[in-house]
DNA sequence: ATAGGGTTAG
């Protein structure tokens, strides 16, 4: 190979037919020269005229100066003359390319470098490939790597970097194989992009050996990596086993940990990880509050929530965040202050559009949920999947048959997305509401793919409010197909069966569950007083206060009962253990909660309850007249929906 | 030259 040198880092091509046939064919390349920067100005310098040596310099000069518009112009006089730099100026040309996200100019340079048959170095051809993976132009990428002559570890980190962003998992993995098998060793980069791709626990324990040989588990990427993946696929043992491996201490790898138990529904680990966090002296940042107020969301922490947005303010117009904060409002029950929020957000994304209309149909404002997505409709974000299925919830919600219908037939056509199991869910739901059962469960039929349990379970909850048996019967024997030790399902099959005074039924159902050795989760209610977390657990009398509490609870039963309240004892049987009918039902959680909260919550102040269990007719009932002779808005929120007492009526509108 | 954490439904 010929190398002329003039001043530094100059080259010229090789002329060599061998090298030039490995070349990238670069009429393949389509990119048009740009007028800006095909005709030097009055203010650019005259380049064409300089020395080859001037040339260069003034180039790389340009270059480390992030000058775009005249490195361009000393390229072309470069490429008139058959002049060509260094690799190192030219990936700062490309880093520059891509601050600006000049694609145009990116495939000029890379025209310009691989002109007259020049074969550049791996490095230079990386960069490459890199600026096309950054450029979302995974084609030209590809078509580079397959091209080159050798591939190194960077090469196939990048390939598989790329693909497992986009979420190309069996791409990622494949790759990762061919790169072993071309005998080139992963690196901790390699590791922890392709540990994204991983969707199944025995690829990632394969991996996780891998890494352990390589003696990369030490490495923070990698471990922040496992920490996500184990979590993703449900193993929270195994991702905290990772995390206390660790003795150096990150943040990213406590927001890991904190985001893994906030993803998976344990709020109290994650805010335990989170004070632990504290002690360790690190500091929250953007990500750890969001995994935060995630925590705050799923434990229904309102006033915890707000101390974290008077955090949150520091970080402005962060979108997750943001998204995050309205989230926690909408599922705590303030619809006043998620609204605030929306407002306020300068950027809103589906995700805000979304948790926004969700929000508010699930907490019983349907209609205004409907107006939301029609502004929605007019702004530029296009509805997904998750946007129609709130638009669906609040249609069927608000009772809304035709236009819910009408949402479900013409998705495809009005927003092409093709409804999905959980749409047909909404839909069940919105037709079992209107007393369709029939016409329900033909739709059960008509979907394709098996329909899970979690749409009979919704046949199911129809049932019960229509009194239809034995649909409800034939729902519950699906549900019980697929999750035999479903507890909620036996209870509210047993509820329907004395609700129509089944009793032999009531009895099989009771003898089943107990054959089977299903175990009815007890009824708990929490509520948050004093930044404290009361929980009350039915058949726990644990609470400092419960005496005080019964007291209280007896009284407001007799005047309760002086307006007209009679205890539904058809609900008992939610208790299958407790034989007495209403003295069981006077201890339910829920019950114990609200007079707690009217105990020690200042008047006027909304009382806020989160329950594991669906709420029972006669605690619905009880809440609605506390509400009304207590001038008091209580809040339940129950696994499945939200209840807004308020004057004597529920949002549900007595549908749950 | 290549890599990390966070948000929406059920």
């Amino acid at each position: 190979m010929q190398m002329q040198r003039v001043a530094f880092s100059l080259r010229v091509p090789c002329s060599h037919s061998v090298l030039s046939m490995r070349a990238i064919p670069v009429s393949k390349l389509k990119c048009k020269a740009l007028q800006p920067f095909s005709r030097p100005c009055s203010h650019m310098p005259n380049v064409a005229e300089s020395p080859p040596s001037t040339l260069v310099q003034q180039f790389t000069k340009f270059c480390y100066q992030r000058d775009l518009p005249r490195a361009m112009i000393a390229m072309e006089a470069m490429q008139r003359r058959g002049l060509w730099a260094d690799s190192v100026v030219y990936s700062e040309l490309v880093k520059c390319c891509l601050a600006r996200r000049a694609v145009q100019q990116g495939k000029l340079v890379h025209k310009h470098v691989f002109s007259n048959g020049y074969q550049p170095k791996t490095f230079l051809i990386n960069v490459f490939i890199n600026m096309y993976v950054k450029f979302a132009l995974l084609e030209e990428a590809q078509e580079l790597f397959d091209e080159m002559p050798e591939r190194n570890v960077v090469s196939w980190t990048t390939m598989i970097s790329a693909y497992s962003n986009v979420k190309f998992n069996r791409k990622a993995l494949e790759f990762l194989v061919l790169m072993l098998r071309e005998g080139v060793s992963p690196n901790s980069f390699t590791y922890s992009s392709v540990l994204r791709a991983c969707n199944g626990l025995s690829n990632l324990k394969q991996l996780h050996c891998c890494i352990f040989k390589a003696g990369l588990e030490s490495d923070i990427f990698v471990r922040s990596a496992l920490i996500d993946v184990y979590s993703k696929l449900g193993e929270l043992h195994n991702a905290l086993g990772v995390f206390n491996e660790m003795v150096s201490g990150d943040l990213v790898v406590w927001n890991s940990i904190i985001g893994a138990f906030a993803q998976n529904s344990d709020g109290d680990e994650a805010l335990n990880l989170f004070k632990r966090m504290k002690r360790a002296g690190f500091s929250a940042e953007d990500a750890t509050l969001t995994s935060v107020l995630r925590a705050c969301t799923v434990l229904a922490l309102l006033e915890l929530g707000r101390q974290v947005h008077v955090h949150a303010v520091k970080y402005g117009q962060d979108l997750i965040l943001n998204n995050a904060l309205l989230d926690m409002y909408c599922k705590c029950g303030s619809l006043e202050d998620a609204n605030s929020v929306f407002t306020r957000m300068e950027k809103k994304d589906v995700i805000s559009w979304s948790t926004m209309i969700a929000g508010l149909a699930q907490n019983g404002f349907s209609q205004e949920a409907l107006r939301l997505f029609e502004q929605m409709k007019l702004s530029e974000v296009k509805p997904n999947y998750i946007t129609l299925l709130g638009v669906l919830f609040a249609c069927s919600h608000a009772g809304l048959l035709e236009d819910g219908w009408y949402y479900f037939q013409n998705m495809k056509q009005l927003f092409g997305i093709d409804p999905g199991r959980e749409h047909y869910g909404c839909v069940i739901d919105l037709l079992g509401r209107a007393g369709k059962l029939d016409e329900a469960a033909r739709l059960i039929q008509e979907m394709e793919g098996e329909p899970d349990a979690v749409t009979w379970r919704t046949l199911l909850g129809a049932c019960r409010v229509h009194r239809n048996v034995d649909l409800a019967a034939y729902a519950a024997k699906q549900i019980l197909k697929t999750d035999p030790d479903d507890a909620g399902t036996y209870i509210l099959l047993s509820n329907i069966y004395a609700n129509s005074q089944r009793w032999e039924d009531v009895t099989e159902v009771r003898k089943s569950m107990k054959a089977r050795g299903v175990i009815k989760e007890p009824g708990c209610s929490w509520i948050e007083v004093n930044k404290q977390i009361h929980a009350f657990i039915l058949g726990d009398d644990s609470h400092p206060q419960i005496d005080e509490i019964n007291r209280q609870l007896s009284l407001l039963i007799d005047r309760l009962m002086a307006v007209g309240y009679i205890p539904d004892t058809n609900f008992v049987l939610q208790d299958l253990e407790g034989e007495q009918r209403e003295v069981s039902l006077l201890s339910h959680s829920e019950k114990l909660a609200i007079v707690f909260g009217l105990m020690s919550l200042s008047k006027g102040k909304t009382v806020r309850i989160r329950k594991n269990l669906r709420i029972c007719g006669d605690c619905h009932v009880f809440a609605k007249l506390v509400a009304k002779i207590e001038e008091r808005s209580i809040v339940i929120r129950d696994p499945i929906r939200y209840h807004h007492f308020q004057d004597g009526v529920c949002s549900c509108g007595d549908y749950w």
